[in-house]
DNA sequence: CGCCAGGTAGGTA
DNA sequence: TACCTACATGGC
């Protein structure tokens, strides 16, 4: 188990791990009085809770400087990107405030490709449901703690399958498109990690070959799996947000757009009536 | 029950 | 280009 102090003193698990980002981290209870959160990434599970400032993670000191120290983003300043958006308008000051705690997570890419996949005309708690399914089918079993947790499915795995198949996971017309990214994205069609480094535009256009892959579910795509930060936030709640916030230009968000966009969608959710288009 | 969900595909004008 | 609607399922 090792200790951490993020630098920028910026990190609420729940804030990052419950806000519509990452859809595989569920809060449990160690003890009495200890709420710790649980998840599964790159193929590693993991417990991590708060004692005071300390943020107590349950793995070797390797794994959390080769793993989770990168999944957390600690390297990138919160504090910095928090100031600089709050500076830009009231409105995105106070979403800043209301959760002072977000950092991006580094997700997997295909986890997370699959993962908005299935958010489209969705909601979040069957957005869970549906991911959860879909490991406990496809997934790795990782025997952990006194549970089995799974491992998000390879496309490999998820290649072979047919709609039939993943009937389980009742993901209703979005089983299809699991399928055909799958086989897009183990076939070498479509390469991942070179969309990490390709031009922002002719990866998403990339992305967007996919059957059931949108803007939105590209830009989701990119933001929290691939990284990239400078790609414009076409979230539905950002495009309402614009609106409240005149004189701001999306562009000046820069590489703190996917920020921007959690602070104010984990806002909206609290506030709907204040992004009622 | 009805409305809606971190949209998109496929069709039409 | 700009709309329109079906889509599967279930949370609320």
């Amino acid at each position: 188990m090792i200790r951490w102090i993020p630098a920028d003193g910026c990190l609420d698990l729940a804030q990052t791990l419950d806000c519509g980002q990452a859809f595989r981290w569920q809060p449990v209870l160690l003890s009495e009085k200890r709420e710790a959160w649980r998840g599964v990434a790159f193929g590693h599970a993991l417990t991590v809770w708060q004692e005071e400032e300390t943020f107590c993670f349950d793995c070797t000191e390797e794994e959390f400087h080769s793993l989770w120290y990168s999944y957390f983003d600690f390297g990138t300043d919160y504090a910095t990107t928090r100031a600089a958006l709050s500076a830009l308008h009231p409105i995105l000051r106070d979403a800043a405030a209301y959760a002072p705690g977000i950092r991006i997570l580094r997700q997997e890419p295909w986890e997370a490709l699959c993962a908005f996949i299935v958010s489209q005309n969705n909601n979040i708690p069957r957005i869970k449901g549906i991911l959860e399914r879909l490991c406990a089918l496809l997934g790795d079993p990782l025997i952990y703690a006194d549970t089995t947790l799974y491992t998000f499915p390879s496309a490999e795995r998820l290649r072979v399958c047919t709609v039939e198949d993943l009937a389980p996971l009742r993901a209703g017309f979005r089983a299809k498109y699991l399928i055909d990214a799958a086989k897009r994205v183990s076939s070498g069609e479509i390469d991942l990690s070179a969309l990490c480094t390709a031009p922002i535009d002719e990866a998403r256009d990339k992305l967007m070959t996919i059957l059931g892959v949108g803007p939105k579910v590209a830009d989701c795509a990119l933001l929290y799996g691939l990284h990239r930060t400078c790609c414009f936030p076409l979230d539905v709640w950002m495009k309402r947000a614009m609106t409240l916030l005149p004189g701001v230009n999306p562009a000046d968000f820069g590489d703190n757009a996917g920020v921007a966009q959690q602070y104010i969608f984990h806002y909206a959710r609290m506030h709907p009536e204040l992004f009622r288009a």
